[in-house]
Formats: structure tokens, C-alpha cells, sequence
DNA sequence: CTGTTAGCGCCTTCAA
DNA sequence: TTGAAGGCGCTAACAG
């Protein structure tokens, strides 16, 4: 008995006429069957789907796409997968995608070349997708006018300008609940460690949380001193240095809120490094919610990026099926939604020691 | 001045038509100089190269995959993104697939749905891909037949039976590495970490780190007793609560090694709740060379998976290219490239203290 | 070196 | 509810 005795002549490509023949109806009448359109009566249809079934028939993508003009395939494009923001996201985006049967293709693309010029060519899109999702990408005004250029449907993860589907955690409230729990704890002198603020500084989440740490100082009557915020270039490297060159220059700073839990974890590093107590001493506060934190015993503002993925992959196929009906046009501006976070409190914030 | 002034009609559709037409000769020319062959003259080439370039033109990878039977897409199968080796092998790959003008198709599923039936159904990606990457996947004989089954060139990243593609890091030799260590600096009684051996025991990386173990403690006379082996489910919880029910029932236990980094971080904080110094009271190595390691000094066998996977990636190109050829058979039997790996001292294992 | 001629496999009017 | 027919845009024989 072979693996699959139902299929003719295995490793043969069954084509869509194989199954009319077989089936005794047209291939207009199998295509309208097996995609589930209503004008095919019942006993039609059971019958083709048997017989799609029993030959092991599948559809050509490229046939499909060809003939239709849509390919039910989602663009993502993302500048690292290897990173825990986007790792998250790519997988939320990808599920929900298969879940309704559409496919993600990948797009990375390098970061750290030449800024003078774009480094995304979205043309090779052209054709390929039904629609285009940005995860947590800094894009120049030109590189976001090219993707626009493409005609194409597009949402943004973790950032985004406001006239596009986007959606992110709310930077603001993030950042305001980081910096409040320090304040709440007691410290006055609170550092802050960014990351770079990318191309386009309007909608940038560094900024934001940036903004919002100094609103939130602000609001307690605590002037923050310029040399207060430093650079940490979103990774554990570059927030172990910012701190070091934060206590270096401001060894008043008795808390740290760093932009990411990864540069908070270097904060912590380097707290170590300094031999300063953390929370004894220094008090470190992140955003993310990262698996990890939890080794250093990290106090953080919590995200979920596998479902801002879902939940921007399903807003791209809504607004695909808007664009495929004719009379259909969206009428407010571009849909925001703002995830939640919320505060995870661990060990590495505490009031701060009487001095 | 408009930002493309020299497309015709901007949103419109550039065919190979309209490049053949504005260039002065057919289509078949036009298809033959975009794809670089060689029977088209200097002057044509360069003259319909200027042309599709002004008019911006892209071909439709959908008609040409319909014409040749290609796609230029390869399959990326993956029970998950998020995870440390997987995101690194994806992204590596998805890199190197790039540079040849190749697209990655992302596929995960749920490795925890029923066991009972196959989590993977590959007739999706018939006529879809030209080849299929499997990362880091424990799929059972089923699975693999059936993905054998749709005749395109397979490779595996991480783990894959002998018969074939194979690029992993050395299993063996990283165990033995890590065990031997932990010999080194004196410990005798070596409790092992590992996780799930998978559906199919016989190339499961948990299972030849764990057999390693084993084998370089006998090298070293030293008789594992058979609770010193306990599953951690390759996580940081996983291996947390592992360290914890290895250390209830063998506090002799002076040193771990963890089949992966998470698991061994998990180890140390579970250390740390039972008040053990590290590396005082408990020396933990892993294997990986994780990028948050640092966080708990974590001692480890460090393997590069983005570089897995791009060797990965262009081994499966070259075996494309090979099934293209009409002539050609692989000769030798299926490629297995064992990664090496280094060991990276830091602070998580030192000799056991003197009782 | 270049053009002509068939398809690739499916979708989609238009008729029946 | 079904069928016939044309075409989506490109590739690949085969001529020339």
C-alpha cells in the first residue's frame, strides 16, 4: 500500500482541468467551487471537492495571481528579524496571516548603510504583494513616498506616521508610566537613555518616550538637566556605555529609564561594572516586557509585539478587501491604534537610599 | 517637476509589451536582455535597459514563475521566529537568499498542537516555492516524507536526518566541550540540562548534546546516575524549574550543563533563589553564545545560527541550481556541514569550592 | 542575434 | 447554475 493510493501518478502536477474532467464540469465551475462562490449548487460542489481531494489538487499561486491580480501574499518589511521587538511582531503578523491563508515574504534590509541614500527599492514589490506591513522601521519621508508610490495598501508596526494604518504601544503613556514610578519612588534625579531617533523624528517612538519622560518630570517640578538624557542605540552594549557615560558627567542620577529593556539591561551592566547597587543605589527602569529582563530582575514597562503584529496584520487585510471593492472608500483619516502597556515591577527599582 | 517625471502614466502598469514597443523589438528580446543572457547583442541590451528603466518597469513575478515553472521563492519552515536561533538562522538566510534576488516565504506552526497528526501539511507550498529551508524543526518521519513527497530540493538548519542538506552546529564536540570544561576546572558531578528530544530521536541536537555529556564523563570515569539528566523544555522556565528538581534530588550536583542558553539562565536563577553562589556553590555552562548571556555571566559553547543559515540558504540554492540542470545527479550522498563552535569564559563557572 | 508562435494554469466576463 | 472563450504577462521552442 503506497503513501498516497488516491493520487494517479504521484509527483504529477494536477492541474485544475484534471479535476473538471474528472469531475465532469467545467474548470470555470471547479475555480467558482473551490474558492466557496455562492452560484454553484451544492451537490456541484461537494462533488468537485471530492474530487479535488482524492487527486490531491492544489491551486497555482501564479496562475491564481496572474489571472486575478491578486497574489495573497503580505510584504514585510522589517530591518532585523533577529531582534526581540521585531522577532515578536514577525511572528504575531505571520500567524495571523496564515490564519486566513495569506503568505508573508520578507523583507530585511540593512540599516546601517549610507543614509544618503534610500536604502529600501520597493519596487521589487510591484506585482508581489496585496499589501505591505512596516515593522518598527525608521523610514525616510522619501523611502515611505516610494512605498506610497506602489499603490499598494501598507500599515506600520511600533511606528509610523499618523496619515497611515499604524499600530504601536501608546510611547506617551509608556514613557509617563516609567518616569511616574521613579518619581513615585521617590527619585528626583532621573536619567533617561534613548535611542537614535531615525529619519524622520515625527513619529518615532525614542522621541516620544524622550518627550515623555520630560513632560513627566516636568509635571513634578523636577528640571531635567540637558546632560540628563543620553544615546543608547536600543541594544545592551550601547545602554551599558550611555550609563557609564551618564554617572560619568551626573553622578547625582539616582534612577535610569531607558527606552528599551535591552539598554537597561546595560544599564544594569554597567551599574555592576561601577560597582553601584542596583536598586540600592541606582535604580533601572525599561520599556518592552523582554523574556529576559527577568535575569537581572528588571523593572520594565510591559508590550506584547506579537499582537501589535496580529492586530496590524489584520487592519492590511481589512484595508485590502476595501480596496478590491469598487463603490468602497475609506472615510476618516488613517486608523491609529495604541496598545496598552502596562508595569511590570521586579527588583531593580526602589526608593532611593537616604543619603 | 513631479518625483518620477519620466513614467508615462504614474500608477499605471508597465508591461513587457510597452518596454518591447518603446524599445523596437519584441518581447522575446526584451525578456531574453533583462535576464542577462548572453544571444542578445551590446547595443539592444544597454538600448532596452535604458528603455525599462525609464519606464520603470518590473517584471511580474507571477507571469514568469506561471511561464517557467520557477518562482525564485524559497520556503522558510519554523515552528517559531521568536526564539533566539530561530530568528538569527532566519535572518541570516533570509539574507543570503536576497542577495541572489530570491524570496523567503515564512511558514511556522504550532509545535504544540496534537502529536498525533502532522503539524505540517506542505502541499501548500506546491508550485509556490522552488525549495524549502527547514529550521531547527523536529519533524517526524511522516512529516519529512510528505515533504519529500512535493520532489523540490530541502535543506535543514539546526537538525535533519543524515540523508540530507544538513548545516548544524557540531553537537558532539559542543558538548564534550561544555562537559569538558566543567571537568577541567575539577567538578566530577555534572547534572545535564537538556530539552525535548523531538519526534525522531536519531537527529535531534538535544539528544547528541545529552549523549555527549554522557560520553565525556565516562572518558573521564566518572558514572552519571540517571537522575542527573532532567528535561528543561529549552526555555528559561523550563530550565529553571529543571536546575530546581535536579538540585532537590541530587544536592551533590556541583556543576550544570544546560543543552541551551535559556535553559542555562534559567539554572542560574534558579540558583540564586536557593541561595547558591554562582560560581561558588553551582558552575553553569550552556550552549549558544546568546546575545543576553552577558547579563548573568553566563559561560557557554558559542555557535553563530545566522551564519548557519545563510550556508544553509546557498547550499539549497546550489541544489536548485543542480535539479535545473538536466544532466546532473548529485553524486555523493546528501551534504552535512557541522558548524564549529568556541567556548566563551566568563563568570557562571569556576572549580567547585573545597568541602 | 532576433522574431514568431504557443502555451503556462487560472479567473472572469458573457451567454446560455 | 453552468459553459465557452479570451486573456493575465511572461518564457521557451523553433525558425530565420
Amino acid at each position: 500500500m503506497s503513501t498516497s493510493p488516491t493520487v494517479p501518478r504521484p509527483g504529477a502536477v494536477v492541474s485544475m482541468d484534471d479535476v473538471a474532467r474528472a469531475a465532469g464540469v467545467s474548470t470555470a465551475t471547479v475555480s467558482r467551487a473551490l474558492r466557496g462562490m455562492t452560484s454553484v449548487s451544492a451537490a456541484t460542489r461537494e462533488r468537485i471537492e471530492a474530487v479535488a481531494r482524492r487527486l490531491g489538487y492544489v491551486a497555482s499561486p501564479s496562475a491564481a495571481s496572474l489571472a486575478s491580480g491578486r497574489t495573497r501574499t503580505i510584504g514585510l518589511l522589517t530591518p532585523w528579524v533577529d531582534r526581540w521587538f521585531y522577532a515578536h511582531a514577525i511572528d504575531g503578523a505571520e500567524r495571523a496571516l496564515r490564519e486566513v491563508g495569506f503568505d508573508a515574504l520578507l523583507y530585511t534590509f540593512d540599516l546601517s548603510r549610507d543614509q544618503s541614500r534610500p536604502r529600501v527599492d520597493p519596487s521589487v514589490l510591484r506585482r508581489r504583494v496585496d499589501g505591505i506591513l512596516v515593522v518598527g522601521m525608521p523610514l525616510s519621508k522619501e523611502e515611505v513616498t516610494s512605498l506610497e508610490a506602489l499603490d499598494l495598501p501598507l500599515a506600520f508596526i511600533g511606528t509610523g506616521r499618523d496619515d497611515h494604518v499604524t499600530v504601536r504601544l501608546d510611547d506617551d503613556a509608556a514613557g509617563r508610566c516609567a518616569t511616574e514610578h521613579l518619581l513615585g519612588l521617590g527619585h528626583r534625579r532621573i536619567g533617561h537613555i534613548t535611542g537614535p531617533a531615525g529619519v524622520d523624528h515625527s513619529w518615532s517612538p525614542p522621541v516620544a518616550r524622550h518627550a515623555a519622560w520630560r513632560v513627566a518630570l516636568e509635571d513634578a517640578c523636577v528640571a531635567a538637566e540637558p546632560g540628563w538624557a543620553v544615546d543608547g542605540a536600543f541594544d545592551v552594549n550601547g545602554g551599558r556605555e550611555a550609563a557609564h557615560r551618564l554617572l560619568d558627567t551626573h553622578p547625582e542620577i539616582t534612577a535610569l529609564f531607558a527606552a528599551s529593556d535591552e539598554m537597561a539591561m546595560g544599564a544594569v551592566l554597567a551599574a555592576r561594572e561601577r560597582g553601584l547597587d542596583v536598586p540600592g543605589q541606582l535604580s533601572v527602569i525599561g520599556i518592552d516586557g523582554h523574556d529576559l529582563g527577568e535575569l537581572v530582575g528588571l523593572t520594565t514597562v510591559a508590550q506584547d509585539p506579537a499582537r501589535q503584529g496580529a492586530e496590524a496584520a489584520r487592519l492590511l487585510l481589512a484595508d485590502i478587501a476595501l480596496w478590491a471593492t469598487p463603490g468602497a472608500e475609506r472615510v476618516s483619516g488613517a486608523l491609529q491604534v495604541l496598545h496598552a502597556t502596562h508595569l511590570v515591577t521586579r527588583s531593580s527599582t526602589a526608593s532611593p537610599r537616604k543619603t
